[in-house]
DNA sequence: TTTGTATATTGCAATATTACGATTAAGTAG
DNA sequence: CTACTTAATCGTAATATTGCAATATACAAA
């Protein structure tokens, strides 16, 4: 079928899958370093620098805006984009939290 | 085209992916979730706490499996899964390094 | 206004993912 | 052996994702 059934479970896990599903894509992956990397505004620079197509950049960009991970100002003609550090902490805190379950005494396998 | 241009990024970008994606579905999460929760070994009851198909399950548990996130032992007829912890803290440094990305001195947008 | 530049959107084509039923494989119990 | 249980695999249908070219939009400069 190809469609997730998020009915089945809880509103965290399906949360913690979101946030996970959009940083699994490399491309993705690559801009949000990048961003972090600059440590300031990027202008449109992300089409030389990861080597696809503008369109393509452009939806990844869409997605990761779409989940809050990223801001956009438009700056005349171009866009300046960074990370939202206030929704990026509360990300990282939610996926910490699910990471860092103990796992000390799993005497089993 | 739906096939991932994995040539054009780094290795790390891609691992980073790959883990990510792995997490991006809720019935994985519910998985891991369970496996944390239970503490040991677990056989099969997955199917009943996670709501979908026996085949479903055993898709998602073969590509934890696959990912190195968990363990599967076969006792007798059953088979017994639980985390593997020493992947799972490899896993989980590398994710915390991308997360944990400084963020405080980004003044832009 | 016209031209140029930067980004977004649209419309595909190719491939991937999700889910399930049916079947298979492998063990256990009688 | 047969019957039963458990889990993996196969086949398939439905939907999602990825990527690109082409086009549209929005602004700036001449």
């Amino acid at each position: 079928m190809g469609l997730i059934k998020t009915e089945k479970f809880s509103k965290e896990q399906n949360e913690i899958a979101l946030i996970a599903k959009v940083i699994g894509h490399p491309a993705r992956v690559a801009i949000l370093q990048h961003l972090f990397k600059i440590n300031a505004c990027v202008c449109g620079d992300l089409v030389d620098e990861i080597g696809l197509a503008q369109s393509t950049i452009s939806q990844h960009l869409k997605e990761l805006k779409h989940m809050g991970l990223i801001k956009g100002n438009v700056e005349g003609t171009s866009v300046c984009y960074c990370i939202d550090t206030e929704n990026w902490s509360k990300m990282k805190q939610i996926m910490s939290q699910f990471l860092d379950q103990d796992v000390s005494n799993s005497t089993c396998c």
